[in-house]
Formats: structure tokens, C-alpha cells, sequence
DNA sequence: TTCCTAATCGGTAACGTTACCGGCAAGGTT
DNA sequence: AACCTTGCCGGTAACGTTACCGATTAGGAA
């Protein structure tokens, strides 16, 4: 007859009040069995389906995580697995938004999370993104709020993050032990958080092996694939060119590999290569490429986990807070000088 | 003060009734210009955010989309990526859920949306779901439904899909111009209908060509790398080999290239290949792999455009009707006997 | 008996918004 | 002068649900 079935079906149909039907369906205590047993059964016949609207209207909380993303590459569709998994667990839906790595793409997202009035926001920034004030506005409406993978340090939010740092040590150090002298870094955008931190494991590396970094091995580009060719190119091109890169992304790698292979070089004679993130295409090019792996399904568990957290127990976890996970090098032919050496092994 | 802001404040403030402040917001005629202009400043300076739970409450209905589908590869997310921007453009929101390729996921996913009080559905149903209970529940409650990429036709719903059979003539009779002469095909699970109309592409093209099919040639596997990989071990070792083989995913052509390199083989030389999707990897791997494109941006932007249809004008459109769209031939070396050929150009 | 307690249920208000109807004054029409 | 239109505004109910308070009955305690 109509729409949609509500309570008041039911209680007119079993000659009860609203508030009776309401508590036997949600298993309140104060109801006779056989009422509920009744209720039940009327509901399961007429295929009642609750509104999570009504419902959310009224508790005012949605008991739903709005998830802030620039895309869905192969690293941020793990991690909102992840998320996704952790919020089924407790009974949380998700939104995904993603901005297409554009600010206004951005700006109109989190408009609509808070009107949907969301529970709480997972937010991994976008590269291009340099001004905050919608994801300020989110905090100021103390709405929940925890970054992942990237971050930004103007937002006073909880962090949940890998070790860039230590990842970028084990690629460079393992360049060094394998006996490259120069090692170039493709840094990618030079604002970004996550890649200032690797650069200073790239640092840091040398620092333990006591060696000095040759500034003008030092490059900029942005995270695609064509960036990372048109850099190395360049970088191939100087008079004394280096004999290593470690690329900060695979799809830098990746196009990293492309500039090497059109000018003719050796890899890893002439020159070795190690990506990050550990994506499948890296194991499939010839020759293979080393990469750094970062557990991005755990990772966006985690960071689910911990809003979660926020969001139940308000104001327990620190705004400062920071999680960080390991990553672990696969080390393939690309960066191996050694040919006795593992292969798609993770180092021990 | 309070949680948060609502007309009832703003009605307060100004000395004003919540009728008129809430025709102010929404631009309704019955309103004098200064009255407007006063709502509007003071509604935008208390930052004022209008709920869409208690609009869609009262309106029934959410000016939601919910999005169905197995995972989120290349494929699909640039899929969703077209129905974000189309639902975008009219004033929607997408919710996607993922099942895992799971049977029960979906389920709970299906639950979830119907909770939520979607206006519609797109789904891209499971390669594994084979019982269709909790979509046909969907359909039961007339909620506009529209099936992209994979489809069932148990589902009395429109769908919007590439052109498959064509699609597979055009790797098909390819192979057969480039002088193969047994060439098999990697088929996908044996009861699903994309890869059943790839196969009749696969036929066709011999029809056209005058040839008969070595039904052994006709292997199926899943979805993933591995299976690809070990199918294709299988075929290898026949004791009258296929000369050429056509991959109904990008997926299994790497683990069919994979094999056919375990093998020893030489690839276009003794062995061609051709796969689908046209995915970045293929481009990348050596010898880059010919693939059949699908307009998978375009595709999800369609299929959204179609729901909303759907749902804006209700019963318009028939429950069996068909968008379908072209795919195009990237012919690469894996398939190029001819040396002098084209690479990576789309077929004329 | 009288009072108290427990068990079971009903009524009302509220969440934030809009649709609908009605009111009232100012100005124009007959 | 009586009437009608127009412009502007307010009040009420409703969307589907639950929280809170009260009401009723039955049975046991005093």
C-alpha cells in the first residue's frame, strides 16, 4: 500500500503503542516475551527495515566515517579496505570521498560529509592542497578527526603513518651496501610531508656510512609517472650522472625506469633503481624494482581503529598523537649489483 | 553553546517564525528581499549548516546513490570515478560499498544501503555471487537499480556495459591477421556472462576468418594473476601448443606472460597474447602486452546518468534496456609479428 | 485490608526540516 | 465603501524513531 514500512504498521496491526513496538524491536527489557516474539515475527514478515535516518535524526550521530581521499590508486583502495573492515567491525558505515587531487573537488567533499553529519572524518590530503580551512572547519565543529598516510602539520589532528623516514634509510642504505657511490633522490613535490621525511632517511643514510650528499642529486617532481621520466632524464643528463636513484613513489620509479631504459643504461650494472609502496606493476617490469612496502591495509585499520576510539571515548587521544608503522624493503634485480642476492625477498 | 545550529536559532535571533527562515534559505518567492538578505547573513556568520537527515526525513527521499561492487581495482574506480562526477553534477552522493568479492559482504552491504534509504543502486555484481537474493530484494522495494560493467540476467534491471563480443573479435581477429593460427583463450570463470560474450567474439572472428576452434584451446581460470599464470602453464604443455593466446583481462594476460616467459618461449615470435582493460601495467611489462580498452570513465558516468533518470522519471525506462558501449584495440608488440606495425595505437 | 514493588504497556515530546493553510495589512478595483 | 488581490509572515503537522514519564495491573509484604 505504501512506501515503506514503519513501526506504525506494526503496532497497528498487533493493537500496541509506538513505544512498545520500538522497545521490543531493540530487545529492551521492559516487554513480555511473547509481545516481542510477535513483533518480531510481524516485522521479519513485512520485511520491516529500520531509517537509519529517523534513527540518526534523533541520537544525533550517524554512525558513519566520512573518508577524505586525492584517489583510489592501488595504496589508498588497500587502506579504505582497511578502514572499511575496521568500521564494519564496530558497526560504522563509510563514505568515501575522493577530490580527484583537486582542492574545490575537496572543498565541495567536506561540505557535504558535515551535512551529512558524519561521526567523524579520515582525511589523507591531498598533494596539492595548501589551504585548510574546510578540514580547520571540520575541527572546529569537534568533529573527530584523524590523518593518515599524509598529513598535514597545520592540522591539529591525531596522525596514523608509516615510518618514512626509517623507509628511506632501508632504500638508501641498501643502495650503499650494494657499492652505487651516487645516489640520486626523485623527492616529489617539495612541500610534502611525506617526502621531506624520506629524503632525511636519505640523509641519514649516508650520515651512517659516512658519506656526504651531492646537492645536485637532489630532484623535485610530482607523484606521476611522466614527472619521474622527464626528471630522470635530466638527471641523466648531468656531467657526472648518478648511479643510483631511489624514486619515492613506484610511479615515479616506474617512469624512472622508462627515461633509464631510453637512454640505453645497464640497470643494475650501470645504474639501480629502488621505488616505494611495493605496488604489483614494479614486480612485472624487467628488471624487477626494489621497493619499500608500507602496510597500507593495517594502516588504514589502524587509523579507522583510533577514530573510532576518538569518537567513543571523547578526548582521551591527544591531538599531537602519532602511530607509525614499519615498512620493509623487497629487494629485486633492479638495485642488485650482486646477482647471488634474494630475490622479492624482504630484508631481514 | 550547543551542538549545533539549526534554522531554530536563527529563527530566535531574528524575531522571526521557522517558516519563513527556512524559506529564506532555499530562495522560496513568499519572502521580502531584506528579510532574505538578514537570514542569509546571519546564517552564513554563525555558520550555519542545513541537516540533510531531517530534509531527507521529511522529503523520503536522500538524494543518495549506493554503488555496488567487488572491489576496487583500475577498473572499477575509474568507473566510480565517472559516477562521482555524474552524480556530482546533478546534486548527489555516492556511498560505495565494496563486498571483497564476498558473498556475505555484499549482503551486509546491500542491508546497509537499503537502511540508509539510498534512491537508487548501481551494482557490479560479484563474479562469485550466484545467489541474488538480497538484489532482487532491492528490486522488490522498487528502488531504481542499474547494473555497470557485470551484469546478471536474473536481474530485471538496465545495464550499462562495454560491447563485449566485439571486443573480443577485435583481439581475436587480430591475432588471426598477425598470422596465428591456434590461438586460445583464457575465458574467466566458466558461468559468468562477460567473459561468456568475449568468448562468442573469440568465435565469431574464426567464423569470419573461416576457422574452426580447437575446443581444447578454451581454458577457464579466475580473475587473479595466479590462476592466468598456472591455466596458462597447463596450455603451454599440450602436446599441440596455441600459438597465440587472448586473455579476457589484463590480470591473467600477466600471469599468462609470466608462463609463457617461465617457458622460454619468445613472445611475439612463437607466442602472441593479447589481454583486456588495457591497464597501465600492460604497457610497462616487456614485451608490452596488446589490449582491448574500455571506456571505463565514461562507462560509470553513463551508468549514473541512467539512474538518475531512473529515479527522476519514474518507469520510463524499460527494465531490459541496454547502454552499450565500444571498446578499442591498443596493439602492442606481444602481438606484432609484424615489426613494422603500429605501438600502442588504437586500431583505425 | 492497605501499601509497595515489579512487570508491562501507553502517551507525549523531541530530533531539524518543510508543506500546507490561514492571517493580516497595503494597495488597487469596481 | 466594499471587495479582491498581492506580498509577507506565522502556526501546525508531519517524516520515523526513541527517551522519558506515567498509568495500570497483579502479586506479595506489612
Amino acid at each position: 500500500m505504501d512506501g515503506q514500512v514503519t513501526i506504525k504498521d506494526i503496532a497497528r496491526q498487533l493493537n500496541l503503542s509506538l513505544s512498545t513496538v520500538s522497545r521490543a524491536l531493540r530487545n529492551a527489557p521492559d516487554v513480555n516475551p511473547e509481545t516481542r516474539q510477535a513483533v518480531m515475527e510481524l516485522a521479519e514478515s513485512l520485511s520491516y527495515t529500520p531509517s537509519r535516518l529517523a534513527l540518526s535524526l534523533k541520537q544525533r550521530q550517524t554512525r558513519t566515517i566520512g573518508v577524505i581521499v586525492p584517489n583510489l590508486d592501488n595504496v589508498l583502495s588497500t587502506m579504505i579496505r582497511g578502514i572499511d573492515e575496521a568500521a564494519l567491525e564496530s558497526g560504522y558505515t563509510v563514505m568515501v570521498c575522493q577530490s580527484n587531487e583537486s582542492y574545490g573537488r575537496e572543498l565541495a567533499n567536506t561540505k557535504r560529509l558535515l551535512e551529512s553529519l558524519v561521526d567523524g572524518v579520515l582525511v589523507s590530503v591531498s598533494s596539492e592542497t595548501k589551504i585548510f580551512d574546510h578540514l580547520q572547519e571540520i575541527l572546529k565543529r569537534k568533529l573527530p578527526m584523524v590523518q593518515f598516510d599524509r598529513s598535514s602539520s597545520e592540522l591539529k589532528a591525531p596522525i596514523v603513518r608509516v615510518d618514512n623516514v626509517s623507509g628511506g634509510f632501508q632504500a638508501t642504505e641498501h643502495l650503499i651496501q650494494q657499492g652505487y657511490r651516487r645516489i640520486a633522490i626523485l623527492a616529489g613535490p617539495k612541500n610534502l610531508g611525506i617526502g621531506k621525511k624520506r629524503m632525511k632517511g636519505y640523509f641519514d643514510a649516508h650520515k651512517a656510512a659516512k658519506r656526504k650528499v651531492d646537492r645536485d642529486l637532489i630532484a623535485h617532481c610530482d607523484f606521476s609517472q611522466e614527472s619521474g621520466y622527464w626528471t630522470t632524464l635530466d638527471l641523466l643528463s648531468m656531467r657526472k650522472r648518478p648511479d643510483a636513484i631511489f624514486a619515492i613513489s613506484d610511479r615515479i620509479a616506474i617512469g624512472a625506469m622508462l627515461a633509464i631504459r631510453e637512454k640505453g643504461l645497464q640497470m643494475p650494472g650501470d645504474i639501480g633503481l629502488v621505488g616505494f609502496n611495493n605496488e604489483p606493476t614494479v614486480q612485472l617490469v624487467t628488471p624487477a624494482v626494489s621497493s619499500v612496502e608500507m602496510p597500507s591495509f593495517e594502516l588504514g585499520k589502524l587509523a579507522c581503529k583510533l577514530l573510532i576510539e576518538k569518537m567513543q571515548r571523547h578526548g582521551v587521544i591527544p591531538e599531537d598523537h602519532e602511530e607509525i608503522l614499519k615498512t620493509r624493503l623487497f629487494i629485486r634485480p633492479s638495485s642488485l649489483r650482486d646477482p647471488a642476492g634474494a630475490s622479492g625477498q624482504p630484508k631481514s
